[in-house]
DNA sequence: CAACTCATATGACACTGTCATATGGAATAG
DNA sequence: CTATTCCATATGACAGTGTCATATGAGTTG
């Protein structure tokens, strides 16, 4: 294989790829203007500028399509959290808070985007590595407040906390007269509980 | 309107009530056997035993069928709940963490349906009337806990980490090598946080 | 018995995801 | 430079879906 041989074959697929880039773009701007329901291969196609039948050139079918959206949606509140704890300008406290609060964020401001995040099928490679990067930061700032060896339980209890206010805010469960209480105090009250509040954990239970 | 008029009403509205009650049934066991996908107007009227245009005597539309699915969700949950609320055999704290374990057994259990509770929307009386129920039925039991003042905000805080609990475990993104946790775990850790752990709530952010 | 009401059945339509096939331009070989 | 191969794209087709308009027929009423 010649030079001109890769670099003509990384033409081609470089005019490959922006399609398939468009097709991806165009499909998350359907998803958040229109929410699920507004994701067709056709409306998909005729925002990027191609046919139908174009994105079945790029993704196997819709599902594969939607999956790449979500792996995206992962990756990009990866790099968040992760620029919110490389700041180190704050307490690691505050730097936990602030991270819970960009994960709920996404879903106060791209509903739809946040409930693909979670429905999509996580069971490719690329899913479990985009999934599992914010899993790794937010267990990081987790060992930051707590420390190493207890990290994981807390971590796990606080990204399952955060996710449960994202969708109880999301589907309009928290804005009830039930209880009187805003996400900022629900997560203020969360990261206190894990800074100084729950017992040392038991094996046994 | 004589008595006999009033009955035969009945006897008719009874029979509606009848295929709609099968129209709600056949649904029900759709959702839960095969998905959401499974749950198509010709399916639920070919398993209960009526056309495919039948629901539309009894639903304006196949959201309002979905709707009153996670109405009788909520109800049923709310039932058993009350029920785990009304043996007083244990502590309140084990009924607590008991009722709890139920919210997540439906997620568990009936995945499907423990979604749509979430999804479909909860904006019309009845639907806010189920889940109110629920929800009225955690606060009490966690006021046996903490007090009736600090109940709502500790209320809102356990059924939100409960349904993320739930939902991180629906979507698999609990049983990740990150996180070494069970979710009867979490659970507990939950119910210790809430029983003694949080300290007093301030009010200024 | 006649008129009416209303749940149900059926035909039709637009729309969807998906596949088979055709097309045309770019990449490669001689 | 030409011919051939490859591959992204376009298009036709099909089954399946939700929904509406209309027809039918049994049950209710007077």
């Amino acid at each position: 294989m010649t030079l001109s041989t890769r670099m003509a074959a990384v033409t081609r697929t470089e005019t490959a790829e922006a399609t398939r880039q468009a097709l991806v773009r165009a499909a998350s701007e359907l998803l958040d203007q229109g929410g699920p329901d507004a994701v067709t291969l056709r409306a998909v196609g005729a925002r990027a500028g191609v046919s139908r039948g174009a994105p079945y050139g790029h993704f196997e079918n819709k599902g594969h399509l939607l999956a790449q959206l979500a792996i995206n949606a992962w990756s990009s509140l990866a790099d968040d959290v992760e620029h919110l704890r490389a700041n180190l300008e704050s307490t690691s406290d505050i730097r936990l808070e602030r991270a819970v609060l960009a994960l709920i964020d996404v879903a106060r401001r791209r509903p739809h985007r946040y409930a693909l995040m979670f429905s999509a099928p996580a069971d490719t490679p690329a899913a479990l590595k985009a999934a599992g990067r914010l899993e790794g930061v937010f267990l990081a700032l987790v060992a930051d407040v707590v420390g190493e060896s207890d990290a994981p339980r807390y971590g796990a209890l606080l990204m399952s906390s955060a996710h449960g206010i994202a969708g109880m805010e999301l589907s309009g469960h928290l804005a009830k007269d039930t209880w009187r209480v805003s996400v900022e105090q629900l997560v203020h009250m969360l990261i206190d509980a894990i800074r100084h509040g729950i017992p040392a954990a038991r094996d046994s239970p």
